[in-house]
DNA sequence: AACAAAATTTAGGAATACCTAAATTTTATG
DNA sequence: CATAAAATTTAGGTATTCCTAAATTTTGTT
């Protein structure tokens, strides 16, 4: 029952996974630039991924894919192990959020179905990773999410900080050096038309934030 | 300074390791056979390893290989991380000594240096994994080993298990339930010349030993 | 020493997953 | 709507690492 696919295999249908999960299609050149492999690459692959027995995506020329029930369920098991391990690493070897993601980016394509149910066991079966980000459920559903982007928020609106989709170290160490980390409290102070800048009041600090923070940071009100 | 190498490299610079440890020659059958992988490939790929630059292996047709000092290196590397995984392993997830292998034969490639550091760390810094074999130091020393295998004792001597080379799920299984685990204390109380038969008491039990058996158990005297 | 058996290498090939350069298709724009 | 720009695919390769079949070399035995 259990297939064995091969990392580049999972890398692309959790690349695809993320892509789609946000509304963006799934093109060449999005995967290209999430792989950091080239364009001709990528067709490449897709079309092998279309053309597998079960397919694991669903290929249209110069129209992108999308994931059949077979590779939902694969990326979705590997979008699982790289947030629980993410988990762990932090739970239990003290890594901070921004060291997480390169570990858990080679680990996730090695470890046993019984490994992953030992550490979930192990941290009591946590819904999500150390970004605020869901974990796949043992039986590979995603559970829903009801939180916004920070830069749909407008003046007078608040919530709290649910997750941060993002994985740049550099980034990761600004938002938590600002108190950016789930959990917390915000409230936006002001918004500029133009430029999408927010000031966002969050703990005693009032910050200004752009387009490229704020899409990344999801909160629940 | 760090070279990176496949996880194919890996595994023959390790298995080239332990088969030289043990004083047998790592012929291409002998690596053939433990890396399950056809002569012909074994050939090409030592070819490949002798030629590379630096050189991983010295290697003369039809005269087997043997490591070179980066060669050395990278093995021990490998084992460091082997071992190390296992003990973490039982210690921190409850495996048990017969399930761990496998898992770390996957993990042992993928792992960062940090990730190494912080295991060892957690752990006290082992100096031996669960079967007993000594764990390579950080700066990539083997610590000298100095038991014997049971093969060799002889009846009236006596010791205390070291520890046991095998991987084998079901030997190491049908080893714990009768006690012959590192740590025991064993009494060779009978022997047979043609069979070469150990009759060996352990704790409150006296068990009959092939050489199948006791040429993988190491004895502290 | 000659021959058979065993070990090893050579020859030829397959699968996977990348690449660059060039051609084609889609899309955006004046 | 024609054409330039962007996106995508096709064509032709490369690097790894594995395979089987056949040839060669070494080893062991009369
Ligand atoms: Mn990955
Ligand atoms: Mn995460
Ligand atoms: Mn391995
Ligand atoms: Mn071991």
């Amino acid at each position: 029952m259990k297939k064995k696919f091969t990392i580049s295999t999972e890398d692309y249908l959790k690349t695809i996974y993320e892509l789609t999960e946000n509304g963006e299609s799934a093109s060449t050149n999005a995967l290209a630039q999430k792989l950091k492999i080239s364009a001709p690459s990528v067709t490449g692959m897709i079309k092998k991924l279309a053309s597998a027995k079960p397919a694991l995506v669903e290929y249209q020329k110069h129209q992108g894919v999308t994931l059949t029930r077979e590779g939902k369920r694969a990326a979705l098991e590997v979008i699982r192990h790289h947030r629980l391990l993410e988990a762990w690493l932090v739970q239990t070897l003290g890594y901070s959020w921004d060291e997480v993601h390169e570990e858990a980016e080679r680990l996730e394509h090695v470890i046993s179905e019984d490994f992953e149910q030992r550490i979930a066991a192990a941290m009591g079966h946590p819904t999500r990773d150390p970004h605020g980000e869901l974990i796949p459920t043992a039986d590979l559903k995603m559970p829903p999410e009801d939180s916004t982007p920070l830069s749909a928020l407008r003046p007078e609106q608040s919530g709290t900080i649910q997750c941060v989709k993002a994985a740049d170290t550099d980034l990761l160490r600004y938002l938590e050096s600002l108190g950016l980390i789930p959990g917390a409290a915000i409230e936006v102070k002001d918004y500029s038309p133009f430029d999408h800048n927010l000031t966002v009041k969050v703990g005693r600090k009032t910050v200004v934030l752009g387009l490229n923070v704020t899409s990344k940071i999801f909160i629940a009100m």
